[in-house]
DNA sequence: AATGAATGAGGCTTCATTCAT
DNA sequence: CATGAATGAAGCCTCATTCAT
């Protein structure tokens, strides 16, 4: 065994190490919040010492801007890799409000992080910039672009405001989804009707909009 | 001066301050967040001893909880009062998207807290129920309902998705307004851009819609 | 009506204040403990206001002082009359040991302070000298230096030895009623073996202290 | 060096710095009384961290409590032992006094606590039982109980009356020592009176007693 | 690298006391 | 004299972080 594989086993195991405790500071986080949470539970939840914790975080701060740093690479690579294989901007649109909801679904600890604690983080961290989920709002924005650019969606509309708008949308329903862990509509359900509300409202000619989407079906279940 | 006066006075006093303490807390909390917030910075600020803030609030956590309720009386009464004026349920939404994002603009340290902590305080204060908030957004699901009886919007569309959705947006773009404290489009744009957006997202039929919007300017103009 | 009847009733109007303001200290130490009493209960409870306290007290510590002083007065004196009608040194001791558990039977709050908080105040009011208190312990004192003289006690005993045992006997049973409130065994029976206990321990002669004390039945049952 | 020994170690070290603040505490405690305590002082006088008082104890009310388990334990232990190798209970009743007024003597921090903040400590800490404390006072009931039997001691006499009898008149008179802090007699002609008084006191024939306790001498001298 | 005992700064809160009315 | 709202000093305790092992 060469050095480097020696160096690359260490970076494994350091790996599982910094992911379990990723994955325990999210379970943590989401329980109690960012400063409900304390960093000794985090360590007991992780199953290592609370100084260990202090070998892969500078510090508390840290551990919540890493946990964002790596969920969101994944989110991000996910998302776009679920719209990269659609043509149309509709479908698209309709794809990204769907993955979003079953996201949060699949992933409610990482939600309600991203909810509650990264709205805290961008005031208590200011000289954090949160890029990752600048590159995840812009996903929309290039889908609204595109669309202008076919002339399915208005020119007039600004892809920048779209982009906080559908995610806030999206993101204040999850968010009562999951503080009040029910809800009174499927998750098919709900990302349908946000997804129509907007392609209706951003588009340039409804009757195209309506065939697009009408048309996705179709090829769906052709 | 009678008892009753004297009463009157001091209560006025006692209010004053109350409302003095409330005012300093909503500055405090948007600057720092709520736990980074000392409660002698907020006695600084409202120009009391540490001691006397018990005197009106139980602990910190009541702080925070009257200063949504009592904010909140206000912006509800406020959009009530908007919205009350107006017949068509577009005009009501057009009207609340504005008055939303301009209450946002005018009062951005309150907008802060219901943005940041309003989340935050759904997780540590569990038994905390915002009704005044519901009913805030009921107001928007009441426009909804109304619109479809009109026959202006689908039917098919849930006035409780919707109410979250349009909120969710709003809130999502006052937020990066409230936090990066500079906007690349003025509010009039913002709200018209997502009050159209939702309208034609919600019409029955479209050209009706168009109407009724173009209908609200003209009245405006004459 | 002239200056001096009017200082005179103001003196009653205060000094009637004053004494509720002891009364109301003596049932709040009794329930709470010195430190755990708060002034501001002690003022609810005489019916002033907090203010109040301090035009008739310097300050809390001066509450438990004046209670002292006030309270052993009245015990101190009843106590002398209880003794003073009495003849023999044995008789004396006996109605003693029973006048003291009858006091502490009727006046629990004040028997509890006396108990718990004199020994206190011994600490932290570390000037503070309990005169009552050493006159009282000094009645003991007298009734066996009487004793010794009549050749009934042992010349070699030591009064202010003795004085502090019996009281220490009495106080300590007391404790165990006050605190527990209950008792197996009734007060007469209580006072009766202390005093029983004291006597013979203290008697130069067995047989003559068994004569007194059968003397004062005999006498009592004429 | 093994595991084993190394946890022992660490035991020890942990039981060593728990004792250090338990004497800390004593020391402090009898220094202020327990509400005028600081648990800071107590911590700066164990030459800890205030912080590492809480490592050992619950809270400060911990402190108090383990305070007295651990030094009642020690106590009761070694006045057991002490009055076990004696036959008669007429000596086992004169060691109880001499020993406990040496214990108090050589003990005066603890004594002062026991005396002072045990009885605070039954009133703010309803919860707490001081079993410790009763197996000591049945020590007394006891050898009572024992002389009873051998015909000693008259059997009308309670023991568990006289047992809070003795003890109280032992504790009154070492409380007036070790708050004055001198006296006029040592603490033999003391612990000889007390018991001597009780003695006779609780004598069912004078003569029988005078000669166990004269006996016990010349057993003593020869 | 891993541990976890120890640290100690700092905040929320209480409450005796004051003083303007 | 009486009031009681206001004061602000002070202490218990928490918990992020360190460091000797």
């Amino acid at each position: 065994m060469n050095d480097h594989s020696l160096f690359a086993m260490k970076q494994n195991k350091n790996k599982e190490k910094y992911f379990r405790i990723i994955q325990a500071a999210t379970r943590v986080f989401a329980r109690r919040g960012f400063y409900q949470a304390k960093v000794s539970e985090i360590a007991r939840e992780a199953k290592v010492a609370d100084g260990t914790i202090y070998l892969y975080f500078e510090n508390k701060d840290d551990i919540l801007i890493s946990l964002f740093e790596e969920q969101m690479k994944v989110v991000l690579q996910n998302m776009r890799e679920q719209v990269a294989g659609l043509e149309s901007p509709v479908q698209k649109l309709e794809r990204f409000a769907l993955c979003h909801l079953r996201l949060i679904e699949q992933n409610k600890d990482m939600a309600e992080i991203i909810q509650v604690e990264l709205r805290q983080s961008s005031k208590f961290m200011k000289s954090y910039k949160n890029e990752q989920f600048a590159e995840y709002l812009d996903l929309i924005a290039d889908i609204v672009r595109a669309g202008q650019q076919e002339g399915l969606f208005k020119k007039a509309i600004l892809p920048d405001l779209v982009k906080r708008a559908l995610f806030g949308a999206l993101d204040e329903l999850s968010r009562y989804w999951v503080l009040s862990s029910h809800r009174k509509y499927d998750i098919e359900t709900a990302a349908k009707q946000i997804s129509d509300t907007f392609l209706y409202g951003l588009a340039a000619d409804s009757g195209k909009i309506s065939a697009e989407i009408q048309g996705k079906r179709e090829r769906r279940l052709r």
